[in-house]
Order: structure tokens, then C-alpha cells, then sequence
DNA sequence: CAAGTGACAATAA
DNA sequence: TTTATTGCCACTT
């Protein structure tokens, strides 16, 4: 399979999200912004949505912009995902959704 | 080739 | 404040 450009989007995505530290979280348009694409955020959520390599992509660390959490988690819902941020140590707000100001990973890339 | 779709984001009402 | 719409850009039909 010859490897188009698209591909390298999805992969430099897929390194990005594996570089998210543990109790920390990154929005969807930070990622593609990082990997060189702010406009394609959307796409972004389809690469983790393709999800090559299951158990290996920590997509549950990938919210919205508002903090909020992806509608159609692959994980088992919304709800999985809230349990597997605070076991890692995510702060939420009453609202059901991540403490951006608090846990946002692209505060400081190398 | 054109139109439709989508794990987003920003703006309008 | 929440909900609706538009813009974005690549993929699918």
C-alpha cells in the first residue's frame, strides 16, 4: 500500500495522543493544531475513530473544546470515559465535563 | 464530477 | 445560558 499524505495526518495524531501524559487531557482542535492542521479538527476525531491500534491510542483523553466528551465513545459511553479520567486523575466540574483549565496537556509540548 | 457526511470549533440568535 | 448554523477539509457514495 503506498502511504498517501492523509495517512501521515493520522499518524502524526496517533503520536500526538500517545504522548498525552496520564491525568492530563488535550482537545481535539489542540491535536490538529499540533500536528500542523488547526482546521482539521474533525478529522482528527475520525482518525481516533478509525482507531488503528485499540488499548494503544488513549482516545478518552481526547475531549471536546468545551471539555465536554466525544458523543459516541468506542470505549462504552461517555459515562467509561469519566471513570477512566478521574482514575488517572482528571479533575471534572459539576457539569460532567473535564477541568480544561486544570489537566490541559498542550500547555507545554516539548 | 457533484453532493453528502462527520469522535470539531467558532459565532449567531 | 443553550441551541442552531456555518466553516473546515478529507472521505464516501
Amino acid at each position: 500500500m503506498e502511504p498517501t499524505a492523509k495517512e501521515g495526518f493520522f499518524e502524526r495524531v496517533y503520536q500526538m495522543v500517545e504522548q498525552v501524559p496520564e491525568g492530563m487531557v488535550a482537545t481535539y482542535g489542540q491535536i490538529a493544531k499540533l500536528v500542523g492542521e488547526p482546521r482539521r479538527a474533525r478529522y482528527v476525531g475520525y482518525a481516533l475513530h478509525v482507531n488503528p491500534r485499540p488499548g494503544i491510542i488513549p482516545c478518552h483523553r481526547i475531549v471536546f473544546a468545551d471539555g465536554r466528551l466525544a458523543p459516541g465513545f468506542a470505549f462504552g459511553g461517555p459515562e467509561a470515559q469519566r471513570e477512566l479520567l478521574e482514575a488517572e486523575g482528571v479533575s471534572f466540574l459539576a457539569d460532567g465535563r473535564v477541568d480544561l483549565s486544570a489537566n490541559r496537556w498542550p500547555a507545554g509540548i516539548e
